[in-house]
DNA sequence: AAAAAATCTGCAACTCAGTTGCAAATTCTG
DNA sequence: CAGAATTTGCAACTGAGTTGCAGATTTTTT
Protein backbone atom coordinates (compact mmCIF):
# COMPACT_ATOMS: atom_id res chain seq x y z
CA UNK A 1 0.00 0.00 0.00
CA UNK A 2 2.70 2.62 -1.20
CA UNK A 3 2.50 4.73 -4.36
CA UNK A 4 4.61 8.13 -5.08
CA UNK A 5 1.27 10.27 -4.20
CA UNK A 6 0.83 8.52 -0.76
CA UNK A 7 4.34 8.86 0.24
CA UNK A 8 4.38 12.68 -0.75
CA UNK A 9 1.09 12.90 1.84
CA UNK A 10 3.06 10.69 4.27
CA UNK A 11 5.68 12.99 4.56
CA UNK A 12 3.87 16.37 4.86
CA UNK A 13 1.96 14.89 7.36
CA UNK A 14 5.29 14.25 9.56
CA UNK A 15 6.85 17.02 8.70
CA UNK A 16 3.74 18.57 10.45
CA UNK A 17 3.98 17.08 13.43
CA UNK A 18 0.73 14.83 12.77
CA UNK A 19 -0.23 11.46 13.49
CA UNK A 20 0.14 9.53 10.28
CA UNK A 21 -3.62 8.14 10.16
CA UNK A 22 -5.32 6.38 7.31
CA UNK A 23 -7.77 8.88 7.61
CA UNK A 24 -5.37 11.54 6.95
CA UNK A 25 -3.49 10.28 4.43
CA UNK A 26 -6.18 9.47 2.77
CA UNK A 27 -8.01 12.91 2.42
CA UNK A 28 -4.67 14.44 2.29
CA UNK A 29 -4.67 12.06 -0.99
CA UNK A 30 -7.53 13.76 -2.36
CA UNK A 31 -7.34 17.15 -2.19
CA UNK A 32 -3.73 16.68 -3.61
CA UNK A 33 -5.54 15.59 -6.80
CA UNK A 34 -8.59 17.74 -6.85
CA UNK A 35 -8.67 20.83 -9.61
CA UNK A 36 -10.49 23.11 -7.28
CA UNK A 37 -12.08 23.39 -3.35
CA UNK A 38 -14.04 20.56 -2.31
CA UNK A 39 -17.09 20.10 0.64
CA UNK A 40 -16.58 17.78 2.95
CA UNK A 41 -19.04 15.42 1.40
CA UNK A 42 -17.26 15.58 -2.07
CA UNK A 43 -13.79 14.52 0.02
CA UNK A 44 -15.78 11.92 1.12
CA UNK A 45 -17.18 10.50 -1.84
CA UNK A 46 -13.50 10.55 -3.21
CA UNK A 47 -12.43 7.98 -1.20
CA UNK A 48 -11.45 4.71 -2.60
CA UNK A 49 -10.23 2.51 0.28
CA UNK A 50 -12.93 2.93 2.97
CA UNK A 51 -15.52 5.07 4.17
CA UNK A 52 -15.02 7.93 6.68
CA UNK A 53 -17.27 9.21 8.98
CA UNK A 54 -18.27 12.75 8.12
CA UNK A 55 -16.94 14.18 11.95
CA UNK A 56 -13.52 12.56 11.14
CA UNK A 57 -12.78 14.30 7.32
CA UNK A 58 -14.03 17.67 9.22
CA UNK A 59 -11.77 17.28 12.43
CA UNK A 60 -8.92 15.89 9.88
CA UNK A 61 -9.55 19.23 7.66
CA UNK A 62 -9.07 21.49 11.15
CA UNK A 63 -6.28 19.75 11.66
CA UNK A 64 -4.44 19.71 8.42
CA UNK A 65 -5.78 23.76 8.28
CA UNK A 66 -3.96 24.06 11.71
CA UNK A 67 -0.73 23.10 10.63
CA UNK A 68 -0.99 24.80 7.24
CA UNK A 69 -1.36 21.99 4.83
CA UNK A 70 -5.14 22.99 3.83
CA UNK A 71 -7.02 26.22 3.72
CA UNK A 72 -10.41 26.93 3.37
CA UNK A 73 -11.05 28.65 0.61
CA UNK A 74 -14.67 29.72 0.70
CA UNK A 75 -18.22 29.37 1.85
CA UNK A 76 -21.11 28.73 -0.65
CA UNK A 77 -24.58 28.23 0.20
CA UNK A 78 -23.47 27.48 3.69
CA UNK A 79 -20.70 24.90 3.21
CA UNK A 80 -17.74 25.31 3.42
CA UNK A 81 -14.88 24.40 0.68
CA UNK A 82 -11.31 22.61 1.05
CA UNK A 83 -7.96 22.81 -0.74
CA UNK A 84 -4.35 22.29 -0.68
CA UNK A 85 -2.53 25.64 0.41
CA UNK A 86 -0.66 25.75 -2.80
CA UNK A 87 -0.40 28.10 -5.46
CA UNK A 88 -0.63 30.77 -2.37
CA UNK A 89 1.41 33.47 -1.27
CA UNK A 90 2.53 34.36 1.72
CA UNK A 91 -0.71 37.19 2.58
CA UNK A 92 -2.51 36.43 -0.61
CA UNK A 93 -4.46 32.82 -1.63
CA UNK A 94 -5.17 32.49 -5.17
CA UNK A 95 -8.84 33.72 -6.38
CA UNK A 96 -11.69 31.47 -7.10
CA UNK A 97 -14.02 32.29 -10.30
CA UNK A 98 -17.55 30.84 -9.59
CA UNK A 99 -19.91 30.72 -12.41
CA UNK A 100 -23.56 31.68 -11.09
CA UNK A 101 -25.14 29.63 -13.78
CA UNK A 102 -23.67 25.95 -13.60
CA UNK A 103 -22.22 26.96 -10.14
CA UNK A 104 -18.75 25.59 -10.81
CA UNK A 105 -15.63 26.88 -9.18
CA UNK A 106 -12.23 27.72 -11.26
CA UNK A 107 -9.19 27.78 -9.36
CA UNK A 108 -7.20 31.07 -10.94
CA UNK A 109 -3.92 29.92 -9.40
CA UNK A 110 -1.97 32.40 -12.19
CA UNK A 111 -3.58 35.47 -11.41
CA UNK A 112 -2.61 37.62 -8.05
CA UNK A 113 -3.93 40.98 -7.22
CA UNK A 114 -1.88 43.85 -5.18
CA UNK A 115 -2.18 43.30 -2.09
CA UNK A 116 -4.57 46.36 -0.56
CA UNK A 117 -3.11 49.21 1.06
CA UNK A 118 -5.07 50.82 3.67
CA UNK A 119 -4.44 53.84 4.32
CA UNK A 120 -5.49 54.09 8.13
CA UNK A 121 -2.43 52.78 9.87
CA UNK A 122 -2.40 50.10 12.46
CA UNK A 123 -3.86 47.43 10.21
CA UNK A 124 -1.78 44.21 9.47
CA UNK A 125 -3.08 42.29 7.51
CA UNK A 126 -2.43 38.29 7.04
CA UNK A 127 -4.65 37.13 4.52
CA UNK A 128 -6.40 38.48 1.15
CA UNK A 129 -8.94 36.57 -0.26
CA UNK A 130 -10.38 37.60 -3.68
CA UNK A 131 -14.06 35.81 -5.32
CA UNK A 132 -15.12 36.47 -8.28
CA UNK A 133 -18.82 35.35 -9.90
CA UNK A 134 -19.96 35.74 -13.03
CA UNK A 135 -20.13 32.98 -16.22
CA UNK A 136 -17.64 30.61 -16.78
CA UNK A 137 -17.25 29.96 -20.87
CA UNK A 138 -19.68 27.24 -21.11
CA UNK A 139 -22.49 29.50 -19.52
CA UNK A 140 -21.41 32.58 -21.08
CA UNK B 1 -44.56 58.76 11.76
CA UNK B 2 -42.04 60.10 9.51
CA UNK B 3 -38.46 60.81 9.22
CA UNK B 4 -36.00 62.27 6.49
CA UNK B 5 -34.76 58.29 6.96
CA UNK B 6 -37.72 57.07 6.80
CA UNK B 7 -38.77 58.85 3.94
CA UNK B 8 -35.68 57.75 1.97
CA UNK B 9 -36.63 54.23 2.65
CA UNK B 10 -39.79 54.56 1.56
CA UNK B 11 -38.96 56.02 -1.69
CA UNK B 12 -36.03 53.05 -2.16
CA UNK B 13 -38.90 50.74 -1.99
CA UNK B 14 -41.13 52.60 -4.23
CA UNK B 15 -38.46 52.81 -6.63
CA UNK B 16 -37.61 49.36 -6.57
CA UNK B 17 -41.31 48.15 -6.86
CA UNK B 18 -41.86 46.67 -3.08
CA UNK B 19 -44.30 46.19 -1.28
CA UNK B 20 -43.86 49.21 0.83
CA UNK B 21 -44.56 47.49 4.37
CA UNK B 22 -43.51 48.31 7.87
CA UNK B 23 -41.10 45.53 8.21
CA UNK B 24 -39.16 46.02 4.79
CA UNK B 25 -39.12 49.92 6.10
CA UNK B 26 -37.66 48.94 9.85
CA UNK B 27 -34.94 47.22 8.33
CA UNK B 28 -33.69 49.81 5.69
CA UNK B 29 -33.57 52.28 8.00
CA UNK B 30 -30.86 49.78 10.76
CA UNK B 31 -29.00 49.13 7.37
CA UNK B 32 -28.53 52.96 6.65
CA UNK B 33 -27.65 53.55 9.68
CA UNK B 34 -25.23 50.53 10.29
CA UNK B 35 -21.25 51.05 9.86
CA UNK B 36 -20.59 47.44 8.89
CA UNK B 37 -22.42 44.62 7.63
CA UNK B 38 -25.56 43.03 10.24
CA UNK B 39 -26.39 39.42 10.58
CA UNK B 40 -29.89 38.48 10.72
CA UNK B 41 -29.68 38.29 14.63
CA UNK B 42 -28.13 41.84 14.87
CA UNK B 43 -30.62 43.17 12.68
CA UNK B 44 -33.51 41.70 14.94
CA UNK B 45 -31.90 43.42 17.81
CA UNK B 46 -31.87 46.96 16.79
CA UNK B 47 -35.23 47.13 15.26
CA UNK B 48 -37.03 49.94 17.84
CA UNK B 49 -40.64 49.27 16.65
CA UNK B 50 -41.47 46.29 16.88
CA UNK B 51 -39.61 43.05 16.92
CA UNK B 52 -39.72 40.68 13.25
CA UNK B 53 -40.14 37.28 13.19
CA UNK B 54 -36.21 35.92 11.55
CA UNK B 55 -38.47 34.09 8.66
CA UNK B 56 -39.73 37.87 7.99
CA UNK B 57 -36.16 39.22 7.97
CA UNK B 58 -34.29 36.68 6.04
CA UNK B 59 -37.65 37.09 3.22
CA UNK B 60 -37.11 41.09 3.47
CA UNK B 61 -33.22 41.09 2.86
CA UNK B 62 -33.65 38.14 -0.12
CA UNK B 63 -36.59 41.04 -1.34
CA UNK B 64 -33.58 43.95 -0.98
CA UNK B 65 -31.45 41.63 -2.67
CA UNK B 66 -33.10 40.75 -5.49
CA UNK B 67 -33.73 44.32 -6.23
CA UNK B 68 -30.39 45.10 -5.78
CA UNK B 69 -30.62 47.25 -2.18
CA UNK B 70 -28.81 45.19 -0.70
CA UNK B 71 -25.61 42.43 -0.50
CA UNK B 72 -24.82 39.91 1.24
CA UNK B 73 -21.31 40.87 1.99
CA UNK B 74 -20.03 37.68 3.38
CA UNK B 75 -20.08 35.12 5.34
CA UNK B 76 -18.60 34.67 8.68
CA UNK B 77 -18.78 31.31 11.19
CA UNK B 78 -21.73 30.10 8.53
CA UNK B 79 -23.66 33.17 9.36
CA UNK B 80 -24.32 35.50 6.30
CA UNK B 81 -23.82 39.57 6.83
CA UNK B 82 -25.67 42.33 4.80
CA UNK B 83 -25.37 46.04 4.47
CA UNK B 84 -26.73 48.30 2.23
CA UNK B 85 -25.53 48.09 -1.33
CA UNK B 86 -23.70 50.97 -1.50
CA UNK B 87 -19.83 51.74 -1.73
CA UNK B 88 -19.66 49.62 -4.79
CA UNK B 89 -18.74 50.11 -8.56
CA UNK B 90 -20.78 47.91 -11.31
CA UNK B 91 -18.41 44.89 -10.50
CA UNK B 92 -16.71 45.25 -7.51
CA UNK B 93 -18.08 45.87 -3.66
CA UNK B 94 -16.19 47.47 -1.27
CA UNK B 95 -13.54 45.13 0.60
CA UNK B 96 -14.30 44.11 4.32
CA UNK B 97 -11.26 43.56 6.81
CA UNK B 98 -12.29 41.27 9.48
CA UNK B 99 -9.56 41.42 12.66
CA UNK B 100 -9.19 37.56 13.57
CA UNK B 101 -8.31 38.90 17.43
CA UNK B 102 -11.71 40.69 18.32
CA UNK B 103 -13.75 39.70 15.14
CA UNK B 104 -14.55 43.00 14.48
CA UNK B 105 -15.43 44.01 10.72
CA UNK B 106 -14.27 47.12 8.86
CA UNK B 107 -15.68 48.25 5.74
CA UNK B 108 -12.48 49.61 3.74
CA UNK B 109 -14.95 51.70 1.51
CA UNK B 110 -12.39 54.46 0.03
CA UNK B 111 -10.80 51.29 -1.34
CA UNK B 112 -10.82 49.87 -4.59
CA UNK B 113 -8.64 46.91 -6.09
CA UNK B 114 -7.73 47.00 -9.83
CA UNK B 115 -10.41 44.01 -11.53
CA UNK B 116 -8.64 40.52 -12.20
CA UNK B 117 -7.61 40.20 -14.95
CA UNK B 118 -8.75 36.74 -16.64
CA UNK B 119 -6.30 35.28 -18.92
CA UNK B 120 -8.31 32.19 -20.46
CA UNK B 121 -10.59 34.39 -22.53
CA UNK B 122 -14.86 33.56 -22.46
CA UNK B 123 -15.39 34.27 -18.54
CA UNK B 124 -17.71 37.35 -17.96
CA UNK B 125 -17.25 38.92 -14.82
CA UNK B 126 -19.93 40.66 -12.44
CA UNK B 127 -19.13 40.55 -9.28
CA UNK B 128 -15.26 40.65 -7.55
CA UNK B 129 -15.48 40.64 -3.39
CA UNK B 130 -12.41 41.26 -1.62
CA UNK B 131 -11.88 40.22 2.04
CA UNK B 132 -8.73 40.88 4.20
CA UNK B 133 -7.75 39.31 7.45
CA UNK B 134 -5.24 40.08 9.92
CA UNK B 135 -4.99 42.27 13.28
CA UNK B 136 -7.19 45.54 13.95
CA UNK B 137 -4.93 48.31 15.05
CA UNK B 138 -6.46 48.16 18.69
CA UNK B 139 -5.81 44.53 18.30
CA UNK B 140 -2.43 45.03 16.79
C1' DA C 1 -64.40 54.52 -0.19
C1' DA C 2 -65.16 49.78 -0.72
C1' DA C 3 -63.96 45.43 -3.01
C1' DA C 4 -60.82 42.55 -5.32
C1' DA C 5 -56.25 41.21 -6.51
C1' DA C 6 -51.51 40.93 -5.37
C1' DT C 7 -48.21 40.45 -2.08
C1' DC C 8 -46.35 39.94 2.46
C1' DT C 9 -46.01 38.12 7.37
C1' DG C 10 -45.90 34.88 11.31
C1' DC C 11 -45.96 30.42 13.02
C1' DA C 12 -44.44 25.79 13.41
C1' DA C 13 -41.98 22.42 11.57
C1' DC C 14 -38.11 21.31 8.94
C1' DT C 15 -33.27 21.01 6.63
C1' DC C 16 -28.59 20.43 6.70
C1' DA C 17 -23.64 21.77 7.56
C1' DG C 18 -21.02 21.47 11.19
C1' DT C 19 -19.98 20.35 16.42
C1' DT C 20 -19.59 17.83 20.94
C1' DG C 21 -18.92 14.09 24.46
C1' DC C 22 -17.18 9.91 25.14
C1' DA C 23 -15.62 5.08 24.64
C1' DA C 24 -12.95 2.29 21.57
C1' DA C 25 -9.22 2.11 18.21
C1' DT C 26 -4.86 3.58 16.34
C1' DT C 27 -0.28 5.61 16.34
C1' DC C 28 3.87 6.98 18.39
C1' DT C 29 7.70 6.48 22.04
C1' DG C 30 11.03 4.19 24.60
C1' DC D 1 6.01 -4.87 23.02
C1' DA D 2 3.91 -1.88 26.77
C1' DG D 3 2.26 2.55 27.92
C1' DA D 4 1.19 7.20 26.78
C1' DA D 5 -0.68 10.29 23.48
C1' DT D 6 -3.69 11.06 19.99
C1' DT D 7 -7.32 10.00 16.78
C1' DT D 8 -11.70 7.89 15.27
C1' DG D 9 -16.72 6.62 15.11
C1' DC D 10 -21.10 6.90 16.90
C1' DA D 11 -25.10 9.23 18.42
C1' DA D 12 -26.97 13.18 19.83
C1' DC D 13 -26.89 17.98 19.37
C1' DT D 14 -26.56 23.04 17.54
C1' DG D 15 -27.93 26.88 14.98
C1' DA D 16 -28.47 29.46 10.61
C1' DG D 17 -31.50 29.45 7.23
C1' DT D 18 -35.84 27.45 4.64
C1' DT D 19 -40.70 25.87 3.61
C1' DG D 20 -45.87 25.45 3.57
C1' DC D 21 -49.70 27.68 4.55
C1' DA D 22 -53.36 30.50 6.72
C1' DG D 23 -54.21 35.07 7.93
C1' DA D 24 -52.84 40.04 7.57
C1' DT D 25 -51.35 44.17 4.68
C1' DT D 26 -50.70 46.76 0.75
C1' DT D 27 -51.92 48.10 -3.80
C1' DT D 28 -55.06 48.36 -7.60
C1' DT D 29 -59.60 48.50 -9.48
C1' DT D 30 -64.22 49.64 -9.37
MN1 LIG E 1 -8.21 27.08 -5.51
MN1 LIG F 1 -19.17 47.09 3.91
ZN1 LIG G 1 -21.03 28.01 -15.85
ZN1 LIG H 1 -9.23 43.54 16.53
Amino acid sequence: MTSPLRDRARQMLKDAGLYCTEPRLAILQVLMQAARPLRQDQIGEKLTLRALNKVTVYRTLESLIEVGLVHRAFTYRRAGYFELADHCTEHQCHPHFTCTQCGVTHCLTDILLPLAKIAQKGFVINRQQVRLEGLCPACA
